[in-house]
DNA sequence: TTGAAAGCGCTAACAT
DNA sequence: ATGTTAGCGCTTTCAA
């Protein structure tokens, strides 16, 4: 206590002016020294470092994290570049959520801190200037699309040898890390399901086409409705939306809404149809409303089958029968591999090309489509 | 192009160690005048600022985010508190989603970065250490505890004069910045909801005590309790849960998990109960789910009702009655307040005292509580 | 084991 | 309108 008085004058203006020269002049060290005392560093000798310690404490003295970050050329911040849509409750949606927990998760583990910044989509440019701007030591980019602009973008930083990851979006022909999980084969295992279960007529409701994982349903569900002989043209379009008949696509952007709208289009055709795959939980929700709406009930008159196996699955009614995705795994693995390699070798040299991976889904059959 | 070519070296081994120094040649001008074009400040001859500019952009340099803030002493970030327990998936829950999703608008708005911290609960002097690390200019801290730990740092924080906001809990007593809902009175329209649509025998399942919100519902509950004359020992109690009869009151942790429990402990008390007013929708939810794996139909058996009016209550069978929180609101206004507050005047100097507020909740009335 | 000193890239007086 | 220069608080050689 008296051995802070001298410092007074400090007390009073603020608190947080309690500088390291402080500190070193309390303990009777150079400032060297309380450096390497508070960040560990070389050799001490226990007493010294006692004493600054105690110096330090007595002061309440914190290192200021950003003039380390800036003599160390390094944040301690993992970035993480969220699309911002205006008004749209982004964390709320599962997707999103379960990613960041993940990442979350790592980063803690990591003793990094998180950065989010929100990139408005069009905007070009916006990637590297985030890596330049120094505030993070890697990112990790949610809800990229595969637009040109953007995939130039990547590239570059790609080409620079930074350190960033996607997370369930993939861009066929180059090498980024990639996190994804196998859409293809989640579509394929949810509509084998409905076929074993004895439908025909099986809907698809997909997402918006931008992102790759719309592709890769479609792909999965192209490949079981052929295999069942469901499909005409066996090999006329090797998986575009033109392999099947328009009375079984629909395109929604995966909101609860534009599931709901393309309820109102299906039951034009509701003699041909007995069973909709979703591309999401989200629009399969919004679907079951619209079709019960209509007089169709979702699991009697009609089977269902959701993606993504959110909080929400398990409350429908009936309870959604969907295809599980290990976001939070995903966001997790995400951040540890970009951390990981954001630490070993700066700059592009030397470098092993990234290692993406591609993770499980796995079916949960609840009641939707069990009549 | 050429202009560049001189730089060969720098494009070379990394791209990012563009520096000022480079523009200012590149440009035939001083460092401070580059700096001074970057950051738009102070008067500048339009075509010298012309020729700054390209030259930037040729060598594709950007400002060291982290060199400005020191220099600055800003960080330009908003920092988030969150509690971090291990597994948990927070950014699922209803009430964190929807708080950072206001939040990152507002922070998108005021040009900020929002920079997301892991608190481990129970682990003291994390708050401080925040902002003695400078990595942010204010904060904002979610799922604060009312301990006489917690309670103490904010103090200590509330009289260094630091701009940091509480959301959706409430200090008594002290003065800090908080965004709060009127969770009595939201509580106390539910209650009263479930007296007008007739019934009597009415359960209350309440979250974890050490939340000022499940206090706050405490007292809405056990006010129409008693207005309407339901509940024995009226002055008794001023409003605890001694006040109530223990058949009637339940207690779990705001996780549907702990809803679930409830349902097992109230088929006990059967009898004695028809309806129940429960803390949030995540408890609402396994309590239905209890209730009816002991043959009790939510809705028709028994009333419910939920609390946040999350996603979910839109969907669970029957559609659950809940009260509205305007969280994203809170979240946007909080960050909104504290980053104000931050831009003003530094230090604890001529700051007006923090003016909370107390949101209004609203009453979203379903079938689960329409027999 | 410790101290002295040179940056890190930028901002912000102060000078011109 | 622009240049000069002294920091910002810390890390990190290099010496001692």
């Amino acid at each position: 206590m008296d051995t802070a008085a001298k410092y007074n004058h400090v007390d009073e203006e603020a608190e947080s002016i309690v500088t390291r020269k402080e500190v070193a002049e309390l303990a009777g060290v150079s400032e060297a020294t309380v450096s390497r005392v508070m960040s560990g560093v070389g050799p001490i000798k226990a007493e010294t470092k006692q004493r600054v310690l105690e110096a330090a404490q007595s002061l309440n003295y914190h290192p200021n994290a950003i003039a380390q970050s800036f003599a160390r050329r390094r944040s301690g911040n993992l970035g993480v570049v969220l699309p911002y849509v205006p008004k749209v409750h982004i964390f709320s949606t599962y997707y999103f959520s379960e990613v960041l927990s993940g990442i979350g998760e790592q980063v803690k583990e990591m003793g990094y801190d998180m950065l989010l910044m929100f990139r408005t989509p069009g905007v070009e440019s916006d990637y590297m200037r985030i890596f330049r701007s120094q505030k993070v030591d890697a990112c990790i980019i949610l809800g990229a699309t595969d637009t040109p602009g953007e995939r130039a973008e990547l590239r570059t930083m790609a080409e620079a040898g930074l350190p960033f990851g996607l997370v369930n979006q993939h861009f066929s022909g180059e090498r980024f890390l990639e996190i994804d999980a196998d859409h293809t084969e989640g579509s394929y295992s949810a509509v084998k399901h409905l076929i074993a279960r004895g439908y025909r007529r099986i809907a698809f409701l997909n997402g918006s086409p931008q992102y790759s994982n719309s592709g890769d349903r479609l792909r999965g569900y192209v490949q079981a409705m052929r295999e069942a002989g469901l499909l005409p043209g066996v090999e006329a379009h090797p998986a575009d939306a033109e392999a099947i008949p328009p009375h079984w696509y629909y395109e929604g952007n995966y909101s609860r809404t534009s599931g709901y709208k393309a309820a109102a289009e299906m039951v034009r055709n509701r003699d041909r149809i007995d069973a909709v795959f979703a591309s999401n939980d989200r629009m399969a929700i919004g679907l079951m409303q619209g079709l019960r709406e209509h007089g169709i009930v979702p699991g009697r008159d009609i089977a269902i089958v959701g993606y993504d196996d959110s909080d929400a699955a398990r409350v429908t009614d009936p309870p959604l029968t969907s295809v599980a995705v290990p976001f939070y795994e995903m966001g997790r693995l995400a951040a540890e591999k970009v951390l990981t390699r954001a630490a070993g070798g700066s700059g592009a040299d030397e470098q092993e090309p990234p290692v993406s991976m591609k993770l499980d889904t796995k079916l949960v059959i609840r009641q939707s489509c069990e009549r």
